[in-house]
RNA sequence: GCACCGAUGGCGAAGUGGCUAACGCGCUGGUCUGCAAAACCAGUAUUCAUGGGUUCAAAUCCCAUUCGGUGCUCCA
């Protein structure tokens, strides 16, 4: 079997509810369309459990060698904004602003890489109006009293071909909401709502209103990717209604297959339970930055468990997220510093070989990234374990950074920013008057420099230098008690904040 | 209520018909150390929600039950 298809990447596709490869079609680049944020509120880690399990994907196809044309959309108008801007006195510019802007800083503290094309809904209202257009030439898109429009999904005989939903058990389901419209059928939904009062609106050749919730995706996948694209991601719950709408409205217009392949990221349960805001379990990134987990554990939690399972997060598991990775920037650190006798250790370098290969299968296996993790993990143990006997030896220790630096291509956690970006995340709370969330001694433990650090540890060596262990031993503590955990080394101190 | 998905050690979790059930964290003992830490070694599920069945063989397939999640309505 060749390496190459071993490094194939297999996604399960929910359209054909099949594991198949996902390669490009028609253009070098592989054309990816991922459903963004609401910019309502701070983001929540059951949203960014989906965006970092997209990012892992983007990550590793480019790894792979597959460029990604890769957009994301930021919808900045809906009814929440409507109603959360009205009661803050804003117009819904000036408030999706800042979420929006928060949102960016939320990816970047947790290493998401930014999508080629990030458009807001706001800024493709004649996009969206011209494929309704082309709907209501076909007489798919149609007008009702109010003014508003509606998909006409009697039109679309394939309705239901993602979700697998069977349209007349459904029909007969839901005839009891339809009371309030003149829709023709109660699953015709909306592609334009009429404006109503003084609401933020847009005049358009449909008359005056704003664009339903599934159109700016269909619009928008349309303008950046084309008619058809390679692949479409979000989270479970968007698969049905409003990935089975983007299809309906988009194959309605164009009579082409909109997306080849469909990703769906499973929900999350927090501490066991649906993550809610009644059950008091509902967390922002922001909210756990404050308690003073670091932002590296939030994102391998996140995507330590593969896309498809539930994941449950939990407070332990971010304790144990934390202490992994403490283990891999650790070893990190010790292949770094070297010192190791010229050569090559053959069975080190047999352990480094299966490590690579693993990571990469287990990734292109669905991106199983447990897998992926343990294949490292595995590397981690064995190279120590030569380290400590004293054979491995320099070319090894090359072989295994090129696959550390692989692993943490898709990763992102070896590189140490957590203190940073925690700063960042209280200079934020402070801006916001939201002090009173912040950790007891997070401030403390954080205002230490590493100045303050490096003069402590001196004086500890110098403690140590004339036995006088009760003074060392006191500054160890102390250090300790502010975070700062010390190590004696063969060749030095080395000190790591907890 | 209907449909779909899941249940693996103290915790998280991989594995979906056949080698001693990965890996991480935790815990216990040992090596190293002035003492620690880090690292390494050993131990830590005769067993995969429960009950039945299929098979030479099941955590993996089938049926039932219990519990959890998702969709059917706004939601990553």
């Amino acid at each position: 079997m060749s390496s190459e298809s071993e490094s194939q990447l297999q996604l399960f596709n929910t359209l054909s509810g099949t594991v198949e490869p996902l390669v490009p079609v028609g253009a070098p680049a592989l054309r990816m369309y991922a459903c963004g944020p609401t910019v309502y509120d701070y983001g929540h880690i059951g949203n960014f459990r989906t965006f970092l399990h997209v990012d892992v994907l983007r990550r590793f196809l480019k790894q792979q060698g597959v460029p990604v044309q890769h957009v994301m959309n930021i919808t900045d108008v809906d009814d929440k904004i409507i109603r959360n801007a009205a009661s803050a006195g804003k117009s819904i510019e000036d408030y999706s602003a800042k979420f929006e802007q928060a949102f960016f800083e939320d990816m970047e503290w947790l290493g998401i890489e930014r999508p080629e094309h990030l458009p807001r809904a706001t800024d493709s209202i004649p996009e969206m109006v011209a494929l309704i257009q082309k709907l209501a030439e076909k007489d798919t898109a149609y007008q009702i009293e109010d003014g508003s429009w509606y998909f006409r999904i009697a039109n679309f005989p394939e309705y239901g071909k993602l979700a697998k939903k069977d349209l007349e058990g459904l029909e007969d389901g839901a005839r009891v909401d339809n009371d309030e419209h003149e829709k023709d059928a109660a699953r015709d939904f909306a592609l334009w709502k009429a404006v109503k009062g003084d609401e933020r609106h847009w005049e358009t050749p449909l008359g005056p209103g704003r664009p339903g919730w599934h159109i700016e995706c269909s619009a928008m996948a349309r303008k950046y990717l084309g008619e058809s694209f390679d692949l479409h991601a979000g989270g479970e719950d968007l698969m049905f209604p409003h990935h089975e709408n983007e299809i309906a409205q988009s194959e309605s217009a164009t009579g082409h297959t909109f997306a080849r392949h469909w990703m769906h990221v499973r929900f999350l349960l927090v501490e066991g339970r649906k993550m809610s805001k009644s059950d008091n379990n509902f967390y922002t990134l922001r909210d756990l930055l404050l308690k003073g987990y670091r932002a590296s554990a939030i994102r391998f939690l996140l995507i330590s468990v593969p896309y498809r399972h539930q994941l449950n997060f939990t407070f332990d598991g971010l304790i144990e997220s934390t202490n992994a990775i403490d283990r891999l920037r650790t070893f990190h650190q010790r292949m770094l510093k070297g010192g190791f006798a010229a050569g090559l250790n053959p069975e080190i370098a047999a352990a480094t070989a299966k490590a690579r290969a693993g990571y990469t299968a287990s990734l292109a296996n669905d991106l199983n990234t447990a897998e992926a993790r343990a294949a490292i993990f595995d590397l981690v143990r064995a190279a120590n374990s030569a380290a400590d006997a004293g054979t491995l030896q320099s070319e090894n220790v090359t072989e295994i950074l090129s696959v550390l630096t692989l692993f943490d291509g898709v990763f992102a956690v070896l590189t140490d920013n957590d203190a940073a970006i925690t700063r960042e995340a209280i200079a934020w709370a402070e801006r916001e008057d939201r002090m009173d969330e912040v950790a007891t001694n997070l401030v403390e433990k954080l205002a230490f420099s590493d100045a303050d650090i490096d003069a402590l540890v001196a004086e500890r060596t110098q403690a140590k230098k004339s036995r006088n262990f009760a003074r060392a031993d006191a500054i160890r503590n102390d250090l300790l008690a502010k975070g700062i955990l010390l190590e004696d080394g063969k060749d030095g101190v080395r000190w790591k904040r907890q």
